[in-house]
DNA sequence: ACCTGTGAAGATTTTCACAGCA
DNA sequence: TGCTGTGAAAATCTTCACAGGT
């Protein structure tokens, strides 16, 4: 019983890239598209991408592209997203008030489906139709509303706490934008946002744009 | 004139991290530290973090570990983070807003020089104590303010044009929250945060998770 | 004895380049 | 001819394991 090869870690963020503009193609009305079309749209380098779309399957065709419904559908298929995913939010602070307005969730499927603090003064307001629960209720609410990704979004040092809750409640999945790094258990999977991170890696390759750069003066 | 290695991007985002806990450490008084100690506490191999520490020169002592301050300094160094650097900020909806009350930035010393919107309403607003400048006054007002880092945080049909306008106006890192693949000469850095792929690929981890863990019932 | 720094091995990812099918 | 699918080469990244200071 040989084990199928897998789908490289590093290919999965690609995939959700390939998706998006997939979809942006058919609303242009577009039915079909090459490997090179795709990859110039995604800016991936196109023996690239044919090599993550063979992870999933062969779905084109030589000498003519690939049919995109199809593709759609493989690439949701890989992704768990025919599975609508319901999501706790835990801290609903600046950031946690956006993602809840975020659009781009539910277009994918995604359903805010808990959201959590542990301010009185949040506790049973309902934010974008969603009643605020007391973080404390999380082991309760979670598994009732079938949640299976956590997103963590409260200030650092409220973070390990608020993820320990999540695992006792069974989710698996944590996307975690507090500066700080959760320790779970090996089975518990956890994806980092970190802003600070981000506009550091920035500032790095600014510096190395020749330090020339920085004072630039302009004519008026 | 032999070109000196220099550091693998794959590193970058961990020396980000060391810097964090390593203040989080001298928080708590501490002036040393393992390459061991250092590992555990950001999850990363120590002989990994000894090779990226390695990057920016030989800071250890051999049977002592490393002292925290001269590490701290010269990761601040390589990340350029000496230079006070000056982000603009391109649309102020409800992650902008989020953005500008994050306080992790000014801990690094990001300062939010600029809020750019097209929205009459906000333009001539102070948020956080900058006033609200209208879009297509980027060309002018960035190098005015010394802008080296833009973040675009607008809606997905308005990211290209705000992005054209921030490299115009010379600006050379750009972190791209909107959902679009942006557009920009090579010698333009963008870096991408996109939150609906950093939930498809937990949504791929879930799946995988054997399917059997889904409709998890408790018992109460 | 202890812990850093690093060659070398190993694993993963990317790119090349072309065979093979429409 | 045109474009996919994929072995094989190249590049990059991670891990091992130990030499070499303190």
């Amino acid at each position: 019983m040989t084990r199928e090869r897998s789908i490289p870690e590093a290919a999965l963020p690609r995939l959700a890239l390939y998706l998006r503009v997939l979809g942006e193609l058919t609303e242009n009305g577009a039915e079909r598209v090459s490997s090179d079309e795709l990859a110039s749209a995604t800016g991936v380098n196109s023996a690239k991408l044919r090599k993550d779309l063979s992870y999933i399957g062969s779905n084109g065709t030589r000498g003519v592209g690939y049919e995109i419904a199809p593709l759609v559908h493989a690439l949701e298929g890989t992704l768990g997203l025919t599975q609508n995913r319901s999501v706790a939010l835990v801290g609903i602070g600046n950031l946690g008030h956006a993602l809840v307005g975020y659009s781009g969730f539910a277009e994918r499927g995604f359903r805010i489906s808990a959201l959590f603090d542990v301010d009185p003064d949040l506790v049973g307001i309902p934010i974008g139709g969603i009643v605020v629960e007391h973080t404390r209720r999380i082991p309760e609410v979670c598994p009732e509303r079938g949640v299976t990704i956590g997103v963590v979004a409260t200030p650092g040092q409220a973070a390990q706490g608020a993820c320990d809750l999540l695992v006792d409640a069974g989710v698996r999945c944590i996307l975690n934008f507090a500066p700080v790094v959760l320790q779970v258990p090996s089975e518990v999977d956890v994806r980092k946002v970190d802003l600070a991170v981000e506009l550091q890696i920035l500032s790095f390759h600014a510096s190395q744009h020749g330090p020339g750069t920085l004072p630039r003066v302009v004519n008026r």
